[in-house]
DNA sequence: TGCTGTATCTTTTTT
DNA sequence: AGATACAGCA
């Protein structure tokens, strides 16, 4: 019956992984080829042969392709898909802890810190073991972090991470451990979880209760990860231990789309599943569905330049397309007039701005070209780049909150003293010093002194009552929050209004910890929450960190700042691991396209750190994953076959880069187009 | 002593 | 644009 759906839907390889229920299985899924069309199938299989949906465990990389997954299972099938049980790792991790906060030593309330509160931990640690004063050359609070996170990621030793990746701060090792002891154990006193300790205390608890592991894994009966290529070593040992009752796990991923080694993932967890899963079953999907022939052509010409990889071959039974564009713009200006004289154009054609989308490496590339999609009314959503809750008015609030939700968080409690003027690191110490000895005399004195001091804490005496009820407990701090706010921020008035959104959101809460929970993992895109939507609507075009776009395709895809040092960018310039990674996030970011793909570079660069290295004018060069391996060549050799007659006779779509023709000769024909048509 | 204002770098990507 | 380091001020 149902099963002639799933034939007419599926190619048989991805059949065969919607039918494959027991045991564990391994699905190598190129860009494009229906991986989550597989997943989304297998939880609609799963259901309607008689899998209570609770029992499926669906970890995915964003809660956002979680729900959507959701969605689509229960139009497939129907609405018992929605109970199935996923979310990301930290966001389970959250979930389990919580529960069973006992077995883990925690108390239930612990908050989350994300990553500038405990970059402040780290700092307030550091401070206090005065390593800082040693030396001038001593690593930042940022970088010692960094050092720490990746060896819990990579459950590798503080050691070893020195010597392959920071050997500049070798030298520190005995401090920069001593600092990790210490920030371990200041986390562990006042009920505090980073990022990794959500992973890490989940870990522990599942290697360490082997009743408690038995009971969750006979109760996740089915288990799958999606991006396993981006999963760590933490979060591959989470997933097996959770399937260790029954082996029932599917791991769907492509090692090409590998992106996140600098938070400790590593690719060979692919490699190294079927050694952990005796029996693995390997499904490679390589068909694919996405992209028309002239786009694989050369994304399939990119990936070919890796250094290391399995061997895929990708192929489309599409015909036809449109042929990939490169366009050297004068500058970052004119790239964003011609992106958004394109745009508006493919719009006038009938194509919807929901399926158009611009990518580019870090979140400042796209600055101008905001600014000129504002002023030309065109609507979007930017992803990736700076949170809205990372704001210092939204961090201030939230420190409130959360100390209303966990006394202890004193990581909070430091933030929230030091918004009092007058008060500075060091008093805010001496106050916490007081409370926890419950020093009478010396809380008095210091409270004498300061009236804001008292007014806050009679502020926390009356939350009690209300605590369940976020947006109220918001309005009510922000009363007292409002004149600091004034004194702290000229802008205030722009602050103001972040914080009214900031209650909207609160406004969709009942639960104060969840709230906090949610703005810790799966905080809001700045974007959305300005234009006060939750989601983005129909007719929006998306701008996106090429990270952030990881699983998302579109229509016409723009690629901005295709240039040297900055795809890839100059910071992995030396290290060839990394340079990889580019390569792989370059390629990510071209697959996403499904008809048209748009590559530009600004020609010169005017960003701060090239005019500071310079002093003059720099001009860019072509993204090297273009020009190895005759990449660039390729794609437009093929377009220039139809145009020997050069780019004069050309509309600015077709103008392109030919072989041999590089950057000055672009400049002189791009000044032209732009002096001419929009009064450059 | 500790806080606040000013000069000076430094800016990838995310849970 | 934001964090950090340093120097002067209460």
């Amino acid at each position: 019956m149902q099963n002639k759906d799933y034939h007419a839907q599926l190619n048989p390889a991805q059949l065969k992984a919607v039918q494959s229920i027991s045991g564990p299985h391994l699905v190598i899924a190129g860009a494009g080829s229906g991986k989550t069309r597989v997943l989304v199938h297998r939880v609609a299989y799963l259901v309607e042969h008689g899998v209570n949906p609770e029992e499926i465990l669906l970890l995915t990389f964003t809660r956002r392709a979680a729900e959507e997954m959701l969605r689509r299972a229960s139009t497939l099938l129907d609405k018992r898909c929605s109970r199935v049980s996923g979310g990301t790792f930290h966001s389970f991790a959250n979930f389990i802890l919580r529960k069973y906060a006992a077995f883990a030593g925690l108390s239930s309330n612990f908050s989350i810190l994300d990553q500038s509160d405990a970059e402040d931990a780290v700092g307030l640690v550091r401070a206090k073991l005065t390593l800082n004063k040693t030396d001038k050359r001593f690593p930042r609070k940022h970088a010692i972090l960094e050092v720490i996170s990746k060896s819990t990621n990579k459950s590798a030793l503080l050691e070893d991470v020195l010597q392959q990746e920071y050997p500049q701060f070798q030298e520190f090792s005995a401090q920069i451990k001593k600092i990790r002891d210490g920030y371990n154990e200041y986390k562990r006193k006042k009920s505090l979880l980073d990022y990794d300790d959500l992973l890490i205390y989940l870990q522990v608890l599942l290697s360490q209760h082997a009743d408690l592991r038995k009971k969750l894994s006979s109760r996740y009966k089915y288990i799958m990860v999606d991006e396993y290529q981006d999963t760590n070593r933490l979060q591959a040992h989470i997933s097996c231990l959770l399937a260790s009752e029954h082996g029932n796990i599917m791991v769907v991923g492509d090692d090409a789309q590998s992106i996140y080694s600098f938070r400790g993932a590593n690719f060979r967890n692919i490699i190294d599943f079927p050694k952990i899963f005796k029996g693995t079953k390997i499904i490679t999907l390589e068909e694919n569905y996405r992209s028309t022939q002239p786009i694989l052509d050369l994304t399939n010409a990119v990936i070919r330049q890796a250094k290391e990889k399995f061997e895929k071959n990708l192929f489309t039974r599409k015909t036809g397309g449109e042929l990939p564009i490169f366009i050297d713009c004068p500058d970052d200006s004119a790239q964003s007039k011609f992106v958004a004289d394109k745009i508006l154009e493919l719009r006038e054609d009938g194509v919807n701005l929901k399926d158009m989308a611009v990518l580019f490496r870090s979140g400042w590339h796209s600055n101008d070209l905001e600014v000129e999609l504002a002023s030309r009314n065109i609507p979007f959503v930017k992803y990736g780049g700076l949170k809205f809750v990372e704001a210092a008015h939204i961090k201030d609030v939230l420190s409130y909150l959360r100390i209303a939700h966990n006394p202890a968080d004193q990581v909070s409690w430091m933030r929230a003293l030091q918004l009092i003027p007058g008060i500075g690191p060091k008093t805010a110490n001496l106050i916490l010093e007081a409370m926890a000895e419950k020093n009478k005399n010396a809380q008095e004195k210091i409270f004498k002194k300061k009236e804001e001091l008292v007014k806050l804490f009679d502020l926390f005496d009356q939350v009690k009552a209300d605590i369940d009820k976020p947006a109220a407990l918001i309005e009510m701090f922000l009363k007292y929050y409002q004149p600091l706010l004034k004194i702290k921020y000229d802008d205030f008035h722009k602050r103001l209004n972040d914080l009214d959104s900031l209650i909207n959101i609160a406004g969709r809460y009942k639960l104060l910890e969840q709230f906090l929970t949610d703005m810790a993992l799966e905080p809001p895109e700045r974007a959305l929450v300005e234009s006060g939507r939750a989601d983005k609507d129909d007719s929006t075009l998306t701008l996106s960190t090429i990270h952030s776009a990881k699983g998302l395709e579109w229509s016409t895809v723009f690629i901005i700042y295709a240039a040297d040092g900055h795809l890839p960018s100059y910071l992995s310039l030396e290290n060839p691991d990394q340079l990889e990674e580019e390569r792989r996030l370059f390629y990510v970011a071209c697959t996403r396209a499904k008809m048209n793909l748009f590559l530009c570079k600004p020609n010169i660069d005017r960003s701060p750190r090239s005019q500071l290295a310079s002093g003059g004018t720099v001009f860019t060069q072509v993204s090297r994953f273009l020009e190895q391996g005759g990449v660039l060549d390729k794609f437009i050799s093929t377009q220039a076959s139809g145009s020997e007659d050069g780019i004069g006779q050309f509309e600015l779509e077709d103008i392109i880069g030919q072989p041999g023709k590089r950057s000055k000769e672009f400049f002189e024909d791009m000044k032209d187009y732009f002096s001419e048509e929009n009064g450059f």
